[in-house]
Parts: structure tokens; sequence; C-alpha cells
DNA sequence: AAACTTCTCAACCGCTTGCAT
DNA sequence: TATGCAAGCGGTTGAGAAGTT
């Protein structure tokens, strides 16, 4: 095809509207409606071309255009949006009332789409950056589910529950990739860190349950398998997550004494040898990765102590940091993590681990029969 | 205060799609 | 089926604003 553009007619204004121009529009569309783009000018008195009109009216004028500052709620609209149907801005846009796929498009490539590229997630796919990120030790128990021994998978479920509780990806992720920022917890993470992730995966199991957490929607499995994404494609047993028996195990006591159990759940778990743990506190845990400042690392030396090998963490005495219920509660005020926001601020490459359970979060949030 | 850089976003360009003939 | 037109879409541009040196 290739037409040559409307506005190559000569006489025809180009550049920004004055708002005389602007008077014009509204007043001819509020009088005449839309109609034929390309005989609107004429019959409005506009030296426009009908693009530049439906332009300047879809985009600015229109009266149920929303101005201003795009929310917080929009803001992941437009990410989870984004991640199903990539650039299509009008199609965002059509769901996000009041606001244009210009706007939108304008707003993700100045804003949203750096705050990505900062957390360490490619904002195409929306998959953590491999080359920022040291995955390969989340990576290898999946890879080996191609060829698997037995340790393999047994390591490999012990990563399922992941899927349900993306702050523990997070801690996984920060734990595992900790450079200088964490120097004392890199020195125990190998020790530490699958035993942490059960005894966490255990409590929240419990305090799901005791809260009667649906688990999700059968559509949303479905979406996932099609999706073909990297956590799909890789890890395509996470998608049932709680199909773990030692989880299916604390689900069902924590039915009769849910905080008992959520409680007992860490305590009950065997740390590793030469460590030990009284509790765990997977946000302070996060706040003294992401902080390491003196205060949090004695608060971490509280937390976690270990008798084997003391030189960065402490006296090895071990103390509670906080009571059980106050921990639970603290523990389930951020299952619906994002990217970014009062939720999720720390702005680090270990945000994106998060991201490669994107789907499952989304898939619950969302009708994806929708944008099939 | 001036010069320079970076950021924002309205508007444009060129291509695709859908429809009528 | 081929062609032409109108509308819509996504990528890009550039002027002005805001921030920094």
């Amino acid at each position: 095809m290739g037409r040559a553009p409307c506005c190559e007619k000569s006489g025809l204004k180009k550049g920004p509207w004055t708002p005389e121009e602007d008077e014009k529009l509204i007043a001819y569309i509020k009088k005449h409606g839309q109609g034929n783009w390309r005989t609107l000018p004429k019959n409005a008195g506009l030296a426009r071309c009908g693009k530049s009109c439906r332009l300047r009216w879809t985009n600015y004028l229109r009266p149920d255009i929303k101005r201003g500052r795009f929310s917080f709620e929009e803001e992941e609209t437009i990410i989870q949006l984004h991640s199903i149907l990539g650039n299509k801005w009008s199609a965002i846009a059509a769901r996000l009332p009041g606001r244009t796929d210009n706007e939108i498009k304008n707003y993700w490539n100045t804003h949203i789409r750096k705050r990505l590229l900062r957390m360490g997630i490619d904002p195409v796919t929306h998959a953590p950056r491999l080359d920022l990120l040291d995955l390969s030790a989340l990576l290898k128990p999946a890879a080996a589910a191609y060829y698997p021994t037995q340790a393999d998978l047994d390591t490999l479920r012990a990563l399922e529950p992941l899927a349900n509780y993306p702050d523990l990806l997070r801690l996984a992720s920060t734990l595992l990739s900790s450079g200088p920022a964490a120097p004392a917890i890199g020195d125990h993470q190998n020790q530490l860190l699958p035993w942490i992730l059960q005894a966490q995966m255990a409590q929240q199991a419990a305090v799901a349950m005791a809260q009667q957490v649906a688990p999700p929607p059968p559509q949303a499995e479905h979406f996932m398998q099609q999706q073909g994404g990297a956590t799909c494609q890789i890890m395509p047993d996470l998608v049932h997550a709680n199909s773990n028996p030692t989880v299916q195990q604390q689900l069902a006591a924590a039915q009769h004494q849910p905080q008992d159990m959520a409680a007992a759940a860490c305590h009950s778990m065997q740390p590793p040898s030469g460590y030990e743990v009284d509790s765990l506190d997977v946000p302070a845990l996060m706040q003294m990765v992401q902080q390491p400042d003196a205060s949090n690392l004695q608060q971490w030396s509280s937390t976690v102590t270990s008798s084997s090998n003391n030189n960065n963490v402490g006296s090895g005495v071990s103390t509670p940091s906080s009571s059980p219920v106050a921990r639970l509660n603290h523990s389930t005020t951020s299952t619906a993590t994002t990217y970014g926001g009062a939720g999720a601020s720390a702005s680090t490459s270990n945000d994106a681990a998060a991201a490669a359970l994107f789907y499952m979060q989304l898939s619950e949030l969302l009708d994806v029969s929708d944008y099939m």
C-alpha cells in the first residue's frame, strides 16, 4: 500500500493545536458527532487533515479522558496487561477507562519500562534478565526435571510452593544472589536456604488454609500452560503448588488449629546441621538483606544463628525476634506481590525473580479468557 | 544566571486492517 | 479477486519543561 499521507495536501496546518482550533473541533463534534474524519475538518472550518483531528480528539479533547498521574492500580493493570498483550496499546487502553493508547504508551516508555529495567526485568518478556541475575541455583533443579535423579526431583518438589509465595522467591533470590550488600548472609545461604524455604512454606501454607485462601481457578492453570512462558516451560510442576504431601499435611492440620499449626510449622522442621533457628520473618529478613547496616546484621544474628561459623553473624545466642502470631499477621500481608510500589519498593535485581511467577499471580487477578 | 542535559508527551508518520465496490 | 479508501495502530520525533552543572 503506502498511500501518501493526507497532511501532504498543501495548506493544511501541522504541529500543536491552538485553543481556537480545539474549540472549533469540540463544538463541531458536540453538534454533529464524529462522523467522517476526512470531511470533518472542512465542515468544522479547520485547516487540518482528518487524521490530525481524530488524533487530537481521541487523545486529548474527548470529554471522558482522565488526566493526571497514573494511579498505582492503573500502573499494575498496565504491567499485567502488557505481559499478556505486549505493545497492543489500544487493547490495553480499552481496559483502562479514561486513558488513551497514546498516554499509556508514553507512560510505559518513560516510567514503567525504565523501572522494570532497573529491577532487572526484561520489559518485553517480563522475565528476569538472565544476564543480570544469577538464577543458576534456581534453574539447576528445574533443568534437572528433564533428566532427573531422585535427588533432583526432591529438590524440585521442594521448590513447588514458591509458586504461591512470591515473597519467598524474592528472599530465595536475594540469598542466592547475595553480593557485597549481604556478605554475612551470603556465608550461610547454601546451608540455610533450603531449610528456610521449606519452613516458611509450611508456615505460609498453614496460614493460607487458616484464612481459607482459595486455590487458583482452573482457567488460570489452563492459561499458564497455554502461555508457554519461561516458568511454565521450565517448571511445569510449579503450577500444582499444593500437591506437595508435606504441604497437604500442614494444610490438613491447620484446619483444626490454624494458628498453632502455623506457629509450629517452622519449628517442626529441622534446620541444617550446625544451625539454630528460632523463627522466620521473611519481610524482616528481606529488609536485612537489602539494608545490611549494623543493627540489621545484629537482628539477623538473633534470627539465624550459626554455631559452626559465627565470624560474621554474631554471638551465637539465639532469641526470638517476634511472636508467632505477630509474624503470621505480617507474613500474610503481601501475598499479592507486584513489581513495585509500596509493597515491593526495593528496586533491586532480586525482585526479578518474582517475575518468574508473574503469570500465576496474574491469572488470579484477571479472567484470562478475555484475552485469548 | 546561563548553558547544557534529560525528561515528558502531544503530534506526526507510515503501515496494517477492514470494508465497499 | 483486485483495488481504493478510511480508520486505526504502534513507533518515532521534537518542542518545551524540568533538572543539573
